[in-house]
DNA sequence: CGATGTGATGCGACTTGGTTGCAACTGCCA
DNA sequence: TGGCAGTTGCAACCAAGTCGCATCACATCG
């Protein structure tokens, strides 16, 4: 069974590539299932979806999971659980705001995934206290998934 | 030295006694710190206020957030220290909105302080997928702090 | 005002997501 | 192909938060 992991392993070691940093196995293989994942994933889902293909050291996932962050390619969301989920940036293609960048996500109370709500571009609208000066805004919203309602 | 802590003792009593629950001493120092913090407060910080006047055990201050939450008297941020914040929220008194109620907060990159922007009601437009239904929204904002700008 | 029962507290042990130190290994460049 | 910096794997560790249970204290009732 050809699976969404196997297709995106060459897009993964491309973007890896295109960093200029080291290409390695566990990279490529992270990223490639977060690439292949719908929702933000734990690194425990990333754990359990490599084991079947490349099994990493879990510190490794973690390692290689705040390099894929640090190097813009994907970020990280602090659901209600206290885990990290990460899910890969949409278009790290071209002028992108640098600062003032936000996310928007969507965690379903009920089955606890948490979805990505980029696509339609949310505004917010948010005034600061004097002096107060934003780097980054993250929306979050709860409730239930389509699966879920 | 009078602090902000005893200030608000009676503040917090009438809204536990408002409550029709038990009122308890931990219940009561719990919240009054809450009250008297500008910022959100994480377990540890209620705790260290706490050492100083009437010192509560680490477990019962988890039981007393929770229980302050469930009871509707404040709510938590996750941060992104993966650590609870707690704070009292701004008007428990009338015709709250039940769904849709949004908090936003500001989290300083700096100093790792956390305050409440609920005061300027923040405007989020969000569109989510077909079946998605929302019960919460909230935002958090990152960046700098006026006093660490 | 003192007895009583429920439910909160305190304490210890435990779980778990995440981190650190270090030795062994590997991708890259010469 | 050799060398080395950077990465991996392993084991031990840390801290936030939870669980079970015996004890205590708040409110109510006699």
């Amino acid at each position: 069974m050809k699976s969404a992991y196997h297709d995106q392993l060459s897009a993964a070691e491309a973007a890896i590539r295109a960093t200029g940093e080291r290409l390695t196995q566990p990279r490529i293989a992270v990223l490639a299932c977060l690439l292949a994942s719908e929702r933000a994933a734990s690194h425990l889902d990333v754990a359990a979806m490599l084991a079947d293909h490349h099994a990493v050291d879990r510190v490794t996932v973690y390692r290689v999971l705040e390099w894929l962050v640090n190097q813009g390619i994907s970020h990280r969301i602090a659901g209600d659980d206290r885990v990290w989920r990460f899910m890969t940036n949409p278009a790290p293609s071209s002028a992108k705001s640098p600062a003032h960048g936000h996310h928007a996500h969507f965690t379903c109370e009920a089955c606890g995934q948490t979805f990505c709500l980029d696509k339609s571009r949310p505004k917010v609208d948010v005034k600061l206290p004097k002096g107060f000066r934003p780097s980054e805004i993250d929306l979050l919203v709860r409730g239930r998934c389509a699966h879920c309602a």
